[in-house]
RNA sequence: GGGUGUUUAGCUCAGUUGGGAGAGCGACGGCCUUACAAGCCGUAGGUCACAGGUUCGACCCCUGUAACACCCA
C-alpha cells in the first residue's frame, strides 16, 4: 500500500464499477426506502449546496441500503424554462440569429438539440460526488410521460375550476417579456430618490393650511401618468375636507378624485399618496377598493404606449422618469427631491427591475389546495426537520396567493388551451379530445394558447411523476410515498409547499414524510456563496484541486457587475494564496456531514476539509498497519482475547449505537463525530498500540496473538462498514483489502449488511481496566511532558497506594504500560515505605510516581504540583459550599448528594497526599 | 414594522430530562518512536451576549434588553 491516501487513484473507477455492476437499483425484498433528487437544472453545474444536499441523501440512501431496505433514489432534471431558453436565444445571438427568424417549433426544437449534447454535464458532476442514484429511472420534465402527467393535471384543475383566466396584475419582466412568480423576484436595497410633485386642486378648493395643491410623494415618477387618484387617510385632520374633491393630474389634462384609505400612512411623506392601479400592488387593492379605473401606460418592454400623453409616447420607463421630473420642474411643480433608500424588485434571472403590469395569464387558486396541505403538516403527516421550519411553512401557507402559472417562453409545457375565432377557450389534453369534449366540428377554427406553464408547475408533480403517474405502476405502489425529501430552506415555498400541494389532490397522499431542512453554504467569511460575489467554490475544485491562477480566472468570469472583478481577485488571493489543493470526494463528504448540525447555514472552511483529507489519510494507514500485521499470519485456530481485544470491542458497541441514533435522527454531525473519534482516539490512538507489544513479541502465546489479529481485522472491517454510507470511496477500497481476510469474498462493501450494536456487548471490566490503564499513562505522559523529559528516555516507575484492583490491574497490564509510557523498571512500594523525591500523578487512591533523581529540577515539579493543588483546593471548597448548604441536603436528590460527597472525599484526599508530596520537595 | 433563528475557548461549532463546560482548527512546548510529519506526546485558553426572575442548584426554564443573520411587508 502507498504511504498516503490518494483518492484520484480509486474514485472515478469506482464509481464506474458501482454503477456497471448495478448496485444502484432497488435491490432485494427489503420494505421500500425511497428518495427524489431534488431535479438540477438541466443548464446548471453542481454548487456547494448540491454537493451538500447530494452528500445528506447519499449517506441515508447507503446507510437504508445496507440496512436491507429496498432503496430507490430517483434521479432526473428539470427543463428550467427561462434559463434553458435564455441559454440557447443566446446562442443563437453569437451567431447572428433569433428565435423569431426561426420561430418556435425550429427553436423548440435547438432546445433539445442542446439539451441532448450539453445537458448531461451535471450528471457527470452527480457522479464525482459519488451519489449512488438509480440512473436507470433518470426522468426529465418535458419527456414524454411527465408531459402527460403535467397536462393530466392542467385539465383536471381547470374541469374543476381551480386553473381560471385572468387579467391580473403581475410580475413583468419586461427584458425577457414574460411573467415571473413572486418567488423569482429579489428585493433589492439601492439607493434612489424621492419626488415630491404638487398636484393642483381643481375649483379653488384649498388645503387647510392655505395651499392651493397637495403634494404626494412618489419613487417612480413615471407612472403618475397613469394615476387614477390620490388618497390620505381617513383620519387625518389635514385633508378631511378635501375627500371627495378632485385635482388635477398634471402633464394629462385630467381630473382625478382625493380619496381616503385606511392603508395610507400619515406619517410618511406628505401624508397624501399617488394611486397608480395599473402599476402598482398596494395602488391595486384601493383601486379595486375604491372601484378607481386601470391605466396601463406601458407596453411589455416598459415603454410609454398610447394611454400616455402624446409627447411621452415610445419612451423607455426610465428616459420617460427624467423627462416627465424635468417637466413638472420647469411647470414649478417639483416641490422637493430627497435621496432616498428604497427596495427594488429586480427579477432574478435577467436582473431587469421587474415592473407589475396588468395581462392576461392563467392562475391556480390556490386556497382550496393549500387547505388539506396546512393539515397534513399540522396532523404530523409531514415532519420537518428541524421543526421550527413548520412556522415558516405555515406563515407562506396562510397567506398564500393564487398562483400565476403562464409564461410568455416557448421551451416548456404549451398549455393545453385552445381558442376559437370568438375567443373562447377551450381545455382538453388534446386538440382531438378537445373536440370530442367540447362537441366542436372539424371545421371549428382552433388556435393553441402560446405560453408555456411555469416550470415548477410540473416540478410540483415531482415525487409521484417520476415513479409513472398517471400510469398505476409498480413503482409508484412500492415507493409513493416516498420516505425523505432533502432540500435547503430557500425552496419550500417554490417547490416543497407546492408538491405537497399537487401530490395531496392528485394522489391523496402525502408526497414524503419528512422534510429535512439543510443550511446554506456560506463562505468562510458567513457570506452566502454566489456566482455574482465571486466567493464561491466548485466541489470539484475542492475534490480535484486547482491552482491560483485558475481559481481567480474562474471567480472574476462572467460576473454581473465586472467591476467587482478586481476586489474578488484580492480576496481570492488573500484567502487561497496557493490555490486549492486536492481533498478527495470522501473528504469533501466527511466536511459536509460534520457541519451539518441543526440546519443553520454552514461556514465551509478550507482547514476543516484538511482536517478530513488527513482522516481519511488516518483511516487509510491504519489499514496499512492492520495488513501489515495479518496478511501471511495465521488467523486460523483457536484463539484467545486480551482485555484491549474485549476492550476495543466494547468501544465499538457505543460506538455503533451513537451512530445509528445519530443517523435515524439526522444528526449527521453527530454520526460523523462519533466515526472520528472512535477511528482516530480509540482504535488508532490506543488499541493499535496496545496491540503491538503482543504482535511483536514472538515468544508470545499464539493464542492472544491471532485472537489480537482476528480482532483487529475484525473491527476495521465493522467500522469501514459504519463509515461507508459518508466516505464510500476510501471505505470500499479498503474493505476490498480486508474482508478476504475475515473470510468474506463479497465483491463489493455497499450492499454488505450496516454493523449493529446488537452483534458486540459492552464489556465494563475491560473498559474500566482499559480506562486504568489510560489514566496511568496519561499521568506518565503529563510527567514526561511537564518535566521536559525527552521522549527517547526511559524512565523508571513507582507506585504506592491504591486498592487491590490498581494491583490487579497493573499486574494485568504491566507490559502495555511499559511500552505506552516507556517505563524501564517499576516498583510497588509498602504504604509506609518512605518514597524517593518524585514526580507524582494520582490516579483515583494510586500515586504514580516517577523518581526524579538525575532527571530534571525540582522546581518545574513544585509549579506542577502547586497548578494541581490550587485546582484542587478550588474544587474541594465548591463541593464543601454546596454541601454546607442545608437546603442542598434537603431538596436535591440524593444520588445528586452522594455524587457531590464521594466528590469532596476523592478532591479532599488527592489534596492531602499532594499536599504531603509538596512538602517534602522544598527539601529538595 | 412583523416573524424566525443565532449569540459557548483566538476561529468554526457541539452541549440529549436542570446537578462535574466539550470537539476540530489555531496557539505554545517537545519529538523524523519500524501504520501515518496529512503524524506522535504534552500544555495553555471560557463572567456560556447582557440584566432580572424561578430553583437547594441555570449554558439549559421564564421575562426583558442588545447585536447579528434570514424571511415577509
Amino acid at each position: 500500500m502507498e504511504n498516503n491516501f490518494d483518492p484520484h487513484g480509486i474514485e472515478q473507477q469506482l464509481y464506474a464499477e458501482w454503477e456497471h455492476a448495478g448496485y444502484f437499483a432497488p435491490n432485494g425484498n427489503g420494505v421500500p426506502y425511497c428518495v427524489v433528487i431534488p431535479p438540477p437544472n438541466v443548464t446548471g453545474s453542481l454548487h456547494m449546496g448540491h454537493a451538500f444536499q447530494h452528500t445528506i441523501m447519499d449517506a441515508l440512501i447507503r446507510y437504508q441500503r445496507m440496512k436491507g431496505r429496498q432503496t430507490l433514489w430517483q434521479m432526473g432534471t428539470d427543463h428550467a424554462g427561462i434559463s434553458t431558453q435564455l441559454l440557447v436565444e443566446q446562442q443563437l445571438a453569437s451567431k447572428g440569429e433569433n428565435k423569431h427568424d426561426l420561430g418556435r417549433e425550429d427553436f423548440v426544437d435547438r432546445v433539445w438539440e442542446w439539451r441532448n449534447e450539453s445537458g448531461g454535464e451535471i450528471c457527470e458532476q452527480i457522479r464525482r460526488m459519488g451519489s449512488s442514484l438509480d440512473w436507470n429511472r433518470d426522468r426529465f420534465t418535458l419527456d414524454e410521460g411527465f408531459s402527460t402527467a403535467v397536462h393530466e393535471v392542467f385539465v383536471s384543475l381547470y374541469d374543476e375550476g381551480l386553473i381560471y383566466r385572468g387579467k391580473r396584475l403581475v410580475n413583468w419582466d419586461p427584458e425577457l417579456e414574460t411573467t415571473i412568480s413572486d418567488l423569482e423576484v429579489d428585493n433589492v436595497e439601492e439607493q434612489g430618490h424621492l419626488w415630491h410633485f404638487r398636484y393642483p386642486l381643481c375649483d379653488g378648493q384649498r388645503t387647510a393650511d392655505g395651499k392651493d395643491y397637495l403634494v404626494v410623494a412618489t419613487t417612480r415618477p413615471e407612472t403618475m401618468l397613469g394615476d387614477t387618484a390620490v388618497a390620505v387617510h381617513p383620519d387625518d385632520q389635514r385633508y378631511i375636507d378635501l375627500v371627495g374633491k378632485e385635482v388635477d393630474l398634471p402633464l394629462c389634462q385630467r381630473r382625478i378624485p382625493i380619496i381616503a384609505d385606511q392603508h395610507v400612512d400619515p406619517e410618511f411623506g406628505t401624508g397624501c399618496v399617488k394611486i397608480t392601479p395599473a402599476h402598482d400592488f398596494n395602488d391595486n387593492e384601493i383601486g379595486e377598493r375604491h372601484n378607481l379605473p386601470l391605466i396601463n401606460i406601458f407596453d411589455a418592454r416598459a415603454s410609454l404606449n398610447d394611454a400616455a400623453p402624446a409627447a411621452y409616447r415610445g419612451l423607455d420607463r426610465f428616459e420617460a422618469r427624467k423627462r416627465i421630473v424635468a417637466d413638472l420642474d420647469s411647470a414649478g411643480l417639483v416641490d422637493a427631491t430627497h435621496d432616498h433608500t428604497l427596495m427594488i424588485p429586480r427579477a432574478e434571472r435577467s436582473k431587469a427591475v421587474v415592473e407589475p403590469w396588468l395581462t392576461d395569464q392563467w392562475f391556480v387558486k390556490i386556497a382550496p389546495l393549500a387547505k388539506p396541505a396546512i393539515e397534513a403538516v399540522e396532523r404530523g403527516e409531514i415532519e420537518f426537520i428541524p421543526r421550527h421550519n413548520e412556522n415558516l411553512y405555515f406563515a407562506w401557507m396562510r397567506d398564500i396567493k393564487d398562483w400565476a402559472i403562464s409564461r410568455q417562453q416557448w421551451w416548456g409545457h404549451r398549455i393545453p388551451a385552445w381558442y376559437d375565432s370568438d375567443g373562447n377557450v377551450y381545455v382538453a389534453r388534446n386538440e382531438d379530445e378537445l373536440r370530442t369534449k367540447y362537441d366542436l366540428g372539424s371545421d371549428v377554427e382552433l388556435r393553441q394558447d402560446d405560453d408555456v406553464l411555469d416550470t415548477w408547475f410540473s416540478s410540483a408533480l415531482w415525487t409521484f411523476g417520476t415513479l409513472g403517474w398517471p400510469e398505476q405502476t409498480p413503482e409508484l405502489d412500492r415507493y409513493h410515498p416516498t420516505d425523505v425529501l432533502v432540500t435547503g430552506h430557500d425552496i419550500i415555498f417554490f417547490w416543497v409547499a407546492r408538491m405537497i400541494m399537487m401530490t395531496l389532490k392528485f394522489m391523496g397522499e402525502v408526497p414524503f414524510r419528512k422534510v429535512y431542512i439543510h443550511g446554506l453554504v456560506c463562505d468562510a467569511d458567513g457570506n452566502k456563496m454566489s456566482k455574482s460575489r465571486g466567493n464561491g467554490l466548485d466541489p470539484l475544485d475542492l475534490i480535484d484541486g486547482i491552482d491560483l491562477e485558475a481559481l481567480v480566472a474562474k471567480r472574476t468570469a462572467n460576473l454581473l457587475q465586472p467591476q467587482m472583478a478586481a476586489n474578488i481577485e484580492k480576496t481570492t488571493r488573500r484567502d487561497f494564496p496557493e490555490g486549492i489543493p486536492s481533498y478527495g470526494t470522501d473528504a469533501l463528504r466527511f466536511t459536509y456531514c460534520a457541519l451539518a448540525s441543526t440546519g443553520r447555514d454552514l461556514r465551509f472552511d478550507l482547514k476543516r476539509i484538511e482536517g478530513y483529507r488527513n482522516f481519511c489519510n488516518k483511516l487509510w494507514n491504519a489499514t496499512k498497519f492492520v495488513l501489515m500485521n495479518t496478511e501471511g499470519k495465521t488467523l486460523d485456530g483457536d484463539v484467545e482475547q486480551t482485555l484491549a481485544d474485549r476492550w476495543i470491542a466494547s468501544r465499538a458497541h457505543s460506538m455503533l449505537r451513537d451512530a445509528e441514533r445519530a443517523i435515524e435522527t439526522y444528526r449527521f454531525d453527530i454520526y460523523a463525530n462519533v466515526i472520528y473519534e472512535f477511528v482516530w482516539h480509540e482504535y488508532c490512538d490506543w488499541y493499535l498500540e496496545l496491540t503491538k507489544p503482543l504482535l511483536w513479541d514472538d515468544a508470545a502465546d499464539e493464542k492472544l496473538r491471532r485472537g489480537t489479529r482476528r480482532s483487529l481485522l475484525a473491527i476495521l472491517e465493522l467500522l469501514l462498514r459504519a463509515a461507508h454510507p459518508i466516505i464510500p470511496f476510501i471505505t470500499e477500497t479498503l474493505w476490498k483489502k480486508v474482508a478476504p481476510l475475515t473470510h468474506n469474498d463479497s465483491p463489493t462493501i455497499m450492499l454488505q449488511p450496516f454493523p449493529v450494536a446488537a452483534d458486540l456487548s459492552p464489556d465494563p471490566e475491560a473498559d474500566a481496566g482499559i480506562e486504568w490503564l489510560k489514566s496511568v499513562v496519561v499521568g506518565i505522559r503529563n510527567i514526561r511532558g511537564e518535566l521536559n523529559i525527552k521522549p527517547g528516555k526511559n524512565v523508571s516507575l513507582l507506585l504506592q497506594g491504591g486498592d487491590d484492583s490498581d494491583r490487579a490491574r497493573f499486574d494485568a497490564t504491566h507490559r502495555l504500560l511499559q511500552r505506552l509510557a516507556k517505563i524501564d523498571e517499576f516498583r510497588w512500594l509498602d504504604a509506609t515505605e518512605q518514597a524517593p523525591p518524585a514526580a507524582v500523578q494520582l490516579v483515583g487512591e494510586l500515586k504514580v510516581m516517577v523518581p526524579l533523581a538525575g532527571l530534571i529540577d525540582a522546581g518545574a515539579e513544585r509549579a506542577r504540583l502547586d497548578k494541581e493543588i490550587g485546582r484542587l483546593a478550588k474544587e474541594l471548597a465548591r463541593l464543601q459550599g454546596k454541601l454546607g448548604n442545608a437546603k442542598f441536603i434537603e431538596n436535591a436528590p440524593s444520588v445528586v448528594v452522594d455524587k457531590e460527597r464521594l466528590k469532596a472525599r476523592e478532591a479532599d484526599a488527592s489534596l492531602a497526599t499532594l499536599r504531603v508530596q509538596r512538602e517534602r520537595l522544598d527539601g529538595i
